[in-house]
DNA sequence: TAAAAATACTCCATAGGTATTTTAT
DNA sequence: ATAAAATACCTATGGAGTATTTTTA
């Protein structure tokens, strides 16, 4: 089970709808569908009451909505005093016009799903954890988007260079 | 990050080993190699200190090793709430000379992960979650394995038949 | 030099995407 | 009729396996 799953089904919970919810994922309404039916397999029950105005929980889904909220988060806190552990972090600096930054870049870099990335986002740069995973990010970036390799310094017209 | 990845992780540290571990999980020994480094990975932070002897924590690692024992404790006593919850469970039951049944079958059933097969074993059953995943689970048999599909009431000679 | 872990590769299952259909309101 | 979820289908990543190499006690 992934903890992906979990917290994209807390999250579903929070918006009643699974199409709310995968904007805010930023993964496609038919991914996050899918990853609530795995869930509800992997349970062996039924979490949610579907209708065509949203979901609501159902007794099974209630139990699990309280109590893995209660653990996730003491799980992100565990993952996030662990990242504080180790000091040495890496950052990609990535420059833009004002309008880009405040705007499309916040969801571009949360929609960018490395499992290297810390997806927290503050100014302009990402957090990479650790200097392999940075370079292996730089290289696949480089040979898919060519556009990408500059990332470091240049400055970008929109929010489509980014990616 | 796959909850069987941090099971993985504290039957490692238990064990101290990636190899004695890689056995009792019913995985092999690169494959539990893979998913430790993915931890680290996903973590960015190195959880084992590897040598010819087995495996040591590190600082960090014995960190996430008593805090996340503690939640993944929390998390199955929650699985198993919900499964208790769901009255309505298949059974599969398996024949078997005992001999079969009681050194070969049992981890034979562990070793075989179907997401939809309850991994508890007692007797010669195998406990479903949900009608549909019985059915899955048979006609997928049924078209790879031809001798799997009268493990309803079939006796079988050696556990190789199981499979 | 032995055993423990890592690496290289292959294969398949699964997760995600787009396009489309179904279904209640 | 509309909006939400489900389904179908495709692609690609990742996880598992076997065979092999590396490493150090």
């Amino acid at each position: 089970m992934k903890t992906e799953s979990l917290e994209a089904f807390l999250q579903t919970v929070e918006l009643r709808s699974l199409t709310k919810a995968s904007e805010v994922l930023h993964i496609s309404q038919p991914a996050l569908s899918k990853q609530i039916r795995n869930l509800e397999d992997e349970l062996g029950t039924q979490l949610f009451i579907r209708s065509t105005t949203g979901v609501t929980l159902t007794a099974t889904g209630t139990i699990l909505f309280e109590r893995s909220k209660r653990i996730m988060e003491e799980f992100n806190t565990l993952r996030r005093e662990i990242a504080l552990q180790e000091g040495t972090r890496l950052q990609l600096t990535i420059g833009s016009w004002p309008s880009v930054a405040t705007v499309y870049l916040p969801t571009r870099i949360a929609g960018h799903k490395q499992k290297d990335v810390l997806l927290e986002y503050g100014g302009n740069r990402i957090c990479l954890q650790r200097e392999e995973a940075a370079d292996r990010i730089r290289n696949r970036a480089r040979a898919e988007h060519p556009r990408f390799h500059s990332v470091q310094s240049r400055h970008l017209d929109t929010a489509e260079d980014l990616y």
